[in-house]
DNA sequence: TGAACGGATTTTGGATGCATAATACATTTG
DNA sequence: CAAATGTATTATGCATCCAAAATCCGTTCA
């Protein structure tokens, strides 16, 4: 049988704005209402705000004293900064993957990649974002990194809204292919150094992309 | 005049459990008592329960629910894990730093870099880490990515704790001087690549100080 | 006409109250 | 005597309440 869940309220809370706000239901800028969330969720103001904290710690909301909670509205600026960071967490995750991963593992990412390579031999942009984003997240778990991976995907979560309206140049779409044939190779080795590099770099091409995409939504808001 | 300062009482709650944890005063492990913390900071239960929960996402309090909070405690591991991230974050703000920072900035770090070496010969450990802590946070600021400073920031509050224990051999006091001769060099040159490898490795050093000194007092957590 | 003032309304921050889950402890029972 | 059960106590989770701050809006006055 399943393990009983000690869900609290907040936490519950908590994850729904989340998603009002990864799905643009609650939108950048906007000021959320207590009131309003609390009728739509029918629950009292007090958890509602416990996850209202915890979103702001999370950089999901901006909390002004007295005067409210904003859903945080991303600079240009503070894209570029969160996926250089992301760039530069990718690349440990690949050097510790090298130390720690199994051969199973390895495995399971090359035929990950095979099926990538294919749906980017049919332009099936949907399915490679998909099988490309288990490869990361493969990498991310064999890092045997907990605080690696929490502060990833943390960041990852920040950026979730503006990752939506990527769009893919074809010469980007095939650096991106050919980083990944760098990666496997590396890993194949186990070259940590170099999987971590190649890592490094290659989450830069997703920032130029966003930032082609996001320009106009973005710089809307000071700072 | 100082600008007006609208804390919440949650903040200034959070801030000092922030205190009391850093300092031992809360021990790693140790039941949060809240009826306990309000009587001590003489406010009521709710915005010791917001600070919890803020707490609880910075990654230094353990929120079980129905059966209250405790203090992180820190495993060996997780120590382990933490410094690695933070190595992978200066060796980016370092890269970073060499990209944006000023003439004025880099005099400031040599300067700094002069006095630390001062304190090496004169083998005042104290100063030295005060000064060496400076000419890190001075390179993160010149990284220009508040993102960055902000989960350093975060990652270097949790083992604040375990930090406090170190002891400093002389051959790792010497490698680590080492390194910073080399940072120098390479900030100067405004490489930075090269200063970015540096720091990746350089705070590695000081991992292995804290877990020389921390082997006995972790590892009494289940994980 | 528009900037400034002031009261009414809304919203937030914090305290308190109440139901329920967890814990402690005494009692029972094998 | 130890394990188990039941009861009393305590702590937690959520709702509600109240005061203070911010916002709204109509009026006044330059």
């Amino acid at each position: 049988m399943s393990k009983i869940q000690h869900r609290n309220l907040y936490r519950e809370v908590a994850d729904r704005v989340r998603k009002l706000i990864e799905h643009g239901e609650l939108a950048p800028g906007e000021r959320i209402s207590e009131k309003q969330l609390c009728e739509q969720f029918g629950v009292s103001r007090t958890p509602l705000r416990e996850a209202l904290k915890v979103l702001a710690s999370e950089g999901l909301v901006l909390l002004l004293p007295n005067r409210g909670a904003r859903v945080v509205q991303l600079t240009l600026k503070t894209v570029k900064d969160t996926y250089d960071l992301m760039g530069a967490l990718e690349g440990l995750s690949g050097e510790l993957a090298c130390q720690h991963i199994s051969d199973d593992e390895i495995e399971a990412i090359v035929a990950l990649h095979e099926r990538m390579l294919g749906h980017y031999r049919n332009r099936e942009l949907a399915e490679y974002f998909e099988v490309n984003r288990k490869i990361h997240e493969s990498l991310l778990a064999a890092s045997r990194n907990e605080v690696l991976q929490e502060m990833y995907n943390n960041l990852s979560q920040r950026v979730k809204r503006v990752r939506y309206s990527k769009k893919m140049t074809d010469s980007f779409w095939r650096q991106a292919v050919n980083d990944h044939e760098n990666m496997i190779s590396a890993l194949k080795k186990r070259d940590g150094k170099q999987l971590g590099q190649i890592l490094r770099n290659h989450l830069c091409n997703k920032l130029e992309i966003a930032s082609l995409s996001d320009e106009h939504a973005d710089d809307t808001l000071p700072g």
